[in-house]
DNA sequence: AAGTGGTCTAGACCACTGA
DNA sequence: CAGTGGTCTAGACCACTTC
């Protein structure tokens, strides 16, 4: 029934008690800050490995000069993005697997480029109208307010891979199509300082009418995804309304859930 | 340019000061969260209404006789849920969009039964057999081990919503067909005592092979999405790896995302 | 019984915002 | 400038887990 290794048993990591976590009280980094980014970096190395005990953190804050409640925010910051697990009575050990991305507002650009895709947009139409009663309820404006409305195509390999659809309250951005077509709608919104804090999204899929599979180059009939998703800023105003298809045969959404507590 | 109301300026929410806030302090449950649990309420009825300031934190703690830190953590699990946003040299004020779903790690039967679609489930396999590569590669065992295979079709009102095959870790839980037919997976897991932590998601699109449209009842070359998830618990194992197909003419997936700041 | 994280207190100083 | 949240401290007691 034993097993080699006793991998049950877990131990607390032997290399916490030699690693030198440098906190600079002089920076203007938070220390809690410090101290997560470096516990990160240790899970991250495998300095930490998984299962490995933490150490309690009375312990931990005496050794490092530092309150209890400041090195429990540092540790909550990690349990939170799902690096590491509290058990009362036990302590707080380093999760099994592997978590990648912790969640994000994924952005089709930043996906693509960060897949090492290179992609490329044709703006297709970028001018102002008034608002139908779809986009007006989902933008929280009333009909006939006036939105931007875009339209773009996105590529990869010089293949196309998604049509965007997207609305957004006139005056929120300028929104330049040269631009457009270098970076992605997120990043310029982020440039001009909307910050992003939530969305709705629904991700459903279709076939392909015969116009969508001519502007994709998908036979007609083809399985398309569709998302639809209203961004919110940080206030919780609505900023951005938009109808994606993507061609199923080249994009798959793919992330991390994390489950609160 | 005024306009009416002028609803630019926020105001502190008149109410808060009237508001009663119950703390008991004998019960188990801890102050900070009974806090949370009232001001969450207030959002939800009205009372605090979106945009209204909150108050400050040490006049907060003052009234309510609890101290600072302890307000603050009940704040923050809200602002955490996306209710409350915090502004520095502002304050802490309502967010302006109706948030629905935090974001969770949804199970098909919960979301349809919330729907109040009465969804019904049909075993139609439940063996034990060995892992193949890509289930031993998804769930992080070695290729061989035994592994519970599972294939479930979901309906309602008569008619078939979904396939959905999973695969789970011989001996994590004692899997009862007629139990599985009324009730989710996941509900089984959480009753087991096992917690769900985090999972790892793809979503795509695909058409249907003439043996999936048979089994949906749908036609040959239909649009289905696909869902593949390898769930994992509180310590990181991964305890599930599903491969699900819905009909993509009777489902969609629908959920709320939350940036970190 | 010993050790762990969970909660809570009563202060303090700082950085940022807006008028 | 006054007011706000952001950070930090040095304690305390409790509930839970494990042995």
């Amino acid at each position: 029934m034993a097993k080699a290794g006793d991998p049950a048993r877990a131990m607390t990591a032997p290399a916490l008690h030699s690693l030198d976590f440098a906190l600079d009280r002089g920076s203007p980094v938070p220390l809690y800050y410090q101290l997560a980014q470096q516990l990160e970096a240790a899970i991250e190395h495998g300095i930490l490995a998984p299962g490995n005990l933490l150490g309690n953190e009375i312990d931990l804050s005496m050794r490092l000069g530092l309150s209890r409640p400041t090195v429990r925010q540092a540790i909550q910051s990690l349990v939170d993005k799902g690096l590491l697990v509290r058990r009362r009575g036990v302590g707080t050990q380093v999760v099994h697997s592997q978590v990648k991305r912790p969640l994000e507002l994924s952005s089709l650009y930043d996906d693509l480029e960060a897949a090492g895709q290179g992609p490329t947009t044709d703006v297709l139409r970028n001018e102002r109208e008034s608002a139908t009663a779809d986009v007006a309820a989902a933008l929280g404006i009333t009909e006939g307010s006036e939105v931007v409305a875009l339209e773009r195509l996105r590529c990869t390999h010089g293949q196309p891979v998604a049509f965007l659809c997207n609305y957004l309250p006139a005056n929120i951005l300028e929104l330049d199509s040269a631009r457009l077509e270098s970076t992605g709608l997120y990043r310029m919104m982020r440039t001009a300082g909307i910050t992003l804090h939530s969305a709705r999204q629904t991700i459903g899929a279709r076939s392909a009418t015969p116009e969508e599979a001519a502007r994709l180059d998908e036979t007609a009939g083809a399985a398309l995804l569709t998302m639809q998703r209203t961004a919110y800023d940080d206030t919780g105003r609505p900023v951005e309304y938009g109808r994606h298809i993507y061609r199923a045969s080249r994009y798959a959404f793919d992330f991390q859930l994390l489950v609160r507590p």
